[in-house]
RNA sequence: CUCCCGUUCGUCUAGCCCGGCCUAGGACACCAGGUUUUCAUCCUGGCGACAGGGGUUCGAAUCCCCUACGGGAGGCCA
């Protein structure tokens, strides 16, 4: 058996959108699964976007992924070179092929390719005019997802442009024969143009590989698949916002297969072996940020805590908190304590900012319900003791001893909560409050109590 | 306008190929309770779908046809 070589052939834009980035997993999943190799093949004909900045934008959303490719920009291999404007050479011989087959003519300065058949010419409403087009046989693709497809190819298309620039169809197709590609993963958009690929394989007498036409990714809301514009559509996005790349990718995967067990969260290496075109769906899927989310937490959850911290450490540090002055035992102390409640690492600064620092705003609307309830004053007054003379500051003597003065003022505990917790955060949420206090020590607690005591 | 692909809870989906085990399962979201009524975690429960119509069959989400709707393509874009 022949070894599996698939391709992902994006064109560098300045983007790695998210459809894009399922098509090169669905292509890495497949070689890895079979045992093949990843070929990743730059399609830079359109100069005018190519950029260097454009190619790492894409080369570094692929590395965050963790989608390592066999061959390509960087690694190299035996079939480059991988770069479409380094391969001109490589389409002019084939298109001498083609030539030389009386399969090519000019019209308009452009070359032609010729389909086969009788010709006619037809009024098209779409064109708008009269236009020529043959009596072809239907070319019949045995998709690996769909099932049989049958479409007929009746119009001559355009291979070269005017300006000597080889277009999509033709390059994509020579550059497929050229490097031995077996598969071909890609997004459903293409289906109808495929016919258009068939008859460059055949005129060729090329082998036609497997096509595999993945369902489109639509947008979270409105009409229409997933755009560049659209929120979310974005890879770097993802990562700029702190997202954990296997959650993400993950994710992804789940968006047009699944492994028919009700199994989400697999690591990649199940996926891996799991992964095949029985289980990709055929109906198109729309994008739902808040199930990225779940599972994102889900991951965060399930991070060693060593783990946690090397993710968590960074993102404190680019806001600000001088990492190098804390303890690092409260540290861990508090990304123990958030990491079971924390549901992105986006907000973990917000989240735990009053560790670190001092000085912070009091949320208004959380004032106001304090102001609303029991004299704030009053149940400060009562459990402040408790702060100055707590010898350990551990969670469960802060308890016993909070439960005590609750009974003796004949409340429940739970009603000193709100009004210690903005005066210890500013906030009216966060972490489980004994614990946050017993973390924080009385160094932190105390002054804080006593000056939102003065305040109000 | 033509062609191609698709259509199960709000969303991602299981089941469909090989009709009965489907009073259609899971997940996210949402709602309600609980975790000695702090809280973005956790637990329990609830809500909620076979696009519509015709067939075929003892029996259809599953097979066939039609319609509707959604998506894609029809470029000297990729």
């Amino acid at each position: 058996m022949t070894e599996v070589r698939v391709r992902f052939a994006p064109s560098p834009t300045g983007f790695f959108h998210i459809g894009s980035a399922r098509t090169a997993l669905f292509n890495w999943l497949y070689a890895k699964h079979t045992g093949g190799k990843f070929v990743l093949r730059i399609e830079d004909t359109d100069k005018e976007r190519n950029t260097e900045e454009a190619l790492q934008v894409l080369l570094e959303g692929m590395r965050w992924l963790g989608l390592d490719w066999d061959e390509g920009p960087e690694v190299g291999g035996k079939f480059g070179p991988y770069f479409q404007s380094e391969r001109q050479a490589i389409y002019d011989a084939y298109l001498k092929i083609l030539k030389d087959k009386d399969r090519v003519y000019e019209k308009d300065g452009a070359l032609w390719f010729r389909l086969e058949g009788e010709r006619y010419t037809e009024y098209d409403e779409f064109h708008k005019a009269e236009i020529e087009k043959v009596k072809n046989t239907p070319v019949v693709i045995e998709d690996a997802i769909r099932g049989r497809v049958e479409r007929t190819e009746e119009r001559d298309f355009v291979i070269v442009r005017s300006n000597g620039e080889p277009v999509f169809h033709f390059v994509n197709v020579v550059d497929d024969i050229a490097m031995g590609i077996t598969h071909v993963i890609r997004g459903e958009d293409h289906l109808s143009n495929t016919s258009k690929h068939v008859e460059l394989f055949k005129a060729f007498d090329a082998k036609v590989p497997v096509f595999a036409h993945i369902p489109l990714i639509l947008k979270q809301s409105g009409p229409g698949k997933m755009s560049k514009r659209d929120k979310g559509a974005l890879i770097e996005e993802y990562e700029q916002r702190s997202f954990m790349a296997d959650a993400v990718r993950n994710y992804i995967c789940l968006l047009g297969w699944n492994p028919k067990d009700d199994q989400e969260k697999m690591p990649i290496e199940m996926i891996i072996e799991r992964f095949d075109f029985p289980g990709v769906n055929k109906g198109n899927a729309r994008f739902d940020e808040t199930k990225l989310s779940a599972l994102n937490a889900e991951y965060i959850r399930d991070l060693t805590s060593e783990d946690f911290a090397n993710y968590a450490s960074p993102i404190l540090a680019s806001n600000g908190v001088d990492l190098a002055s804390i303890d690092s035992s409260y540290l861990d102390k508090v990304f123990g304590l958030c990491q079971a409640k924390i549901k992105s690492l986006e907000t973990l600064y917000e989240y735990v900012f009053y560790f670190f620092q001092d000085t912070y705003e009091f949320d208004a609307k959380g004032m106001q319900r304090i102001q609303k309830g029991v004299d704030p004053k009053l149940l400060l007054r009562e459990v402040m003791p408790i702060f100055e003379h707590t010898e350990e500051y551990s969670k469960e003597e802060l308890e016993t001893e909070m439960q005590a003065v609750a009974e003796a003022n004949e409340r429940k505990i739970f009603a000193y909560f709100p009004v210690i917790r903005m005066a210890t955060s500013g906030l009216t949420g966060g972490p489980d409050l004994l614990p946050m206090l017993s973390i924080m020590g009385r160094e932190r607690v105390l002054p804080r109590l006593q000056s939102f005591f003065e305040k109000l």
